[in-house]
Formats: structure tokens, sequence, C-alpha cells
DNA sequence: GTCCGTATACTCTGCTCCGAGTATTCGACT
DNA sequence: AGTCGAATACTCGGAGCAGAGTATACGGAC
């Protein structure tokens, strides 16, 4: 289990051709429209290297070279059997199971000891702006597109990050609160610690 | 504002500098010993790679060349002032803003309209389980370093985590809710365009 | 005393991925 | 009629990254 796979992208491009045939730069459009951009990282050279893999794996093949008047070419392609299959199972994998990830901000908070505590407060709330402002973006987007009567279920993606943004704020907000009233185990350690070094720091200074 | 940087290992290995100065292997046992490589993707590939790349960028430079007995040489890096500011700009980047990820599960939602509404709720409810083991991982690794006195701030990293993956969990569980009563605008589409192929396909079967 | 596993300390290779660039055409505006 | 910008449809080169491989040394078991 838990095969290794590559760029998620390679899901998208199968995904749009379980639809109908389409040459790439029409899909890049297709997931563009659909907003699936914001949560699938698509660039025009992943987009045709992917392909370019998909195709020598087998599932995906050409179905036809397309020129219309003296634009470039186009190459259609179509998705295969195996590649039917692959989707499946790829797509099952992504929705039940849980892979690690390393978000930034936790590589932060294992180094934050490098920073002064009073320095790090600061930073810590000023995250927790911009994660509200994040937070009343992606409100306006959902308010737009559920005016537009896009159904609900077509923003799962996005309530999802709202429900994890949301989370996240709530926690930066609590640490920042824990380091300031020194109510977290360590803090004080911490504290005296860049004190003692800000104080050396001084006297070489005077030497 | 917002300068790309690279591997977030790059600023770990800065980081231990900041302390003393290491040969690279060295600092990879003390990022496992932290564990700190739970946080941060840690491989020797990347590790000398991105060590390469920051005496290139002038951010540390070489110390000395030390060999023990007949062991292979170890060569010491120390870091440079201009690595320090680095690390400062770095680091408080990585604590006062939040970048935009692409986490798995959330290309996966995007796309969860071509499998099956039935599949998708079993999927869920296999992922609300896996994230409820994460959970109890967390809570016994936090457990077991309280217990052996390390004091909580240094294990910020993994209470945001947990704090991650329990939103997750709720978010996930009541996705799969929504989908199963229908009460999701969207689904009964959804419920009815799948019922329609499956029909299409047994037809098709037939000729 | 020698055998096996683990720890030390890297090195190599190949693939992936990204951002920027290119060339053409169409439509809108002046 | 001419031009400017946006859209179409890719191409290229190089950095970065991961995983596997390499070689030596040490410590304990039998």
């Amino acid at each position: 289990m838990a095969k290794r796979r590559g760029n998620p992208l390679a899901l998208a491009v199968m995904a749009c051709l379980t639809e109908r045939p389409m040459h790439p730069y029409e899909m890049a459009a297709t997931m563009r429209t659909r907003g699936q951009d914001a949560s699938i990282r698509l660039n025009y050279g992943s987009l045709y290297g992917v392909v370019e893999t998909l195709l020598k794996r087998g599932l995906i093949e050409e179905q036809e070279v397309v020129r219309e008047g003296r634009r470039p070419e186009r190459t259609v392609y179509r998705i295969t059997p195996e590649g039917r299959t692959e989707v499946d199972e790829w797509l099952a994998e992504l929705l039940g199971t849980s892979a690690k990830e390393f978000p930034q901000f936790e590589a932060g908070l294992s180094l934050m000891g490098v920073l002064p505590p009073v320095r790090v407060i600061d930073l810590l709330d000023q995250r927790v702006g911009k994660l509200h402002e994040r937070l009343s973006e992606l409100d306006a987007i959902i308010a737009a597109a559920t005016g537009n009567g896009v159904p609900r279920l077509f923003l799962a993606e996005m309530d999802y990050e709202r429900a994890l943004v949301d989370a996240d704020c709530v926690f930066t907000e609590q640490l920042a609160r824990d380091i300031e009233s020194e109510r977290l185990d360590g803090v004080t350690f911490w504290k005296s610690f860049h004190a003692d070094r800000k104080h050396d720091e001084a006297a070489a200074e005077e030497k």
C-alpha cells in the first residue's frame, strides 16, 4: 500500500481526460475555470512534463494532432483503461488516507528558539492578522461562488482550507498568549537565555 | 517581501550552526535527537546539496577539515554574519506569515467528483479513522516527552500538528455525513450523475 | 578471534519541477 | 490601417531534491 506517486497534477490531467479527450493547454484552462489551480499546483513546465511521463507509463495516449489555421499544433490525448484504474486508486489514496506533510510554519515552530521570545510573540501576532485576512478572502470567494449558483459540493476544497486556517489561527493566537504570559513550561528559561545573550553582546561591544 | 527561499532544511542547518560549528552529519544527528526531523524533511542527499548552496551564497563557511583515525574526513562549517541575518529574516518570515500550501487531501477533494458518492463516503470514513490513529500517536509522543522532562515549549510543533489534525478530522467527518444525508447542495446531482453512468456502462456491456 | 550489525560520514545519479521565454494569432481600440 | 495587449500553445534549461549506494570503523556476541 501507499505506492510511490508523483505530482498530483498528473492525477488532475487524467481526471480531465475522464470527461473527454483534450490537449494540455485546454486542461490547464479547464482547471483554471474550475478553480482547481487553487488546490493543485499548476504551471506549464510541469504540465507538459507530467503529460510526457503519463504517456511513457501508458496511462494516457495520443489521439490526434490537429492544426487549426496557422496556430501551433495541438496534441490531443485520451485516457487508457490502465489510466482509469490509476485515477481510481490514486484518488482513493488521497481521500482515504492522510500523508504526513511538512508545512513551513511547523518548521518555523521547531526552530523558534533561535529568536528572542518578544520577537516571536510579535511575529505570531502578525501571523494571526494574515490568517484573519485569508479567512475573509476565503469567505468572499465562497460567497461569490455561491451567489453565482455554484453548488456547495464543488467548494469542498475551499471549506477545507477555511477549516484548517481557522484552527491554525486559534492555535497561533493561543501560543502567542502562552508565551507572553509565561504560562507555557520552558518560556522562563528561554527568556533568561536570550536576556543573557543580549547581555553578552553588550559586554562584547564594550571591549 | 516574501523573497524566494529554498529548502527549509537550509534554515535548520544554519540554525544548528548558530549554536556552534559542526559537520553535516552531526547536524543531521542533532536534528534527529531533537525530533526536528519530524517537522523538517531531512535526508542526506538534500543535506549535502543544501550545505553546498549555502557555501556558494556565503552564508556559511568552512572552518576546518578533520580526520579522526581512518574515518572519512569531516568538514566542519561555521555560520557567517550574513548567514545570521538570513536566519533571522527567514525565520521571521516563517513565523510571521502564512504561505499558501497544497496539501494532498485538498487536491483529492477538488477531484472527488470523478468517484461515485458512496465510494467517497467510505473513503472519508476511512480517513477519519487514520486521523484518529495519528491523534493518539501524537498524544503518546507528547506524553512520553513530557514524562522525560521536556518542557512543553519544545513541543510546539507537535501541538501544532495535533491542532491541525484535529480540525481536519472534524471536517472530514462532517463532510462524510453531509454527503451521506444529501444535506450538501449538489450531492443529489452528483448521485444521479453516477447512477446514470453506472446504467450506461451496464447498457454498453449488454450490447 | 571473527562475525554481524550498527554507526559514521558522505557521494552519485537521475529525475522532477519550475519559471521564464517564444512564436503566432485574434480582437479591440485609436 | 496600425498597434497593443491578451490568448493560444508550447519549449527549454537548469536548479533542487530524493533515494540508494559506498566505505570504513567500532562494539558486543559466541
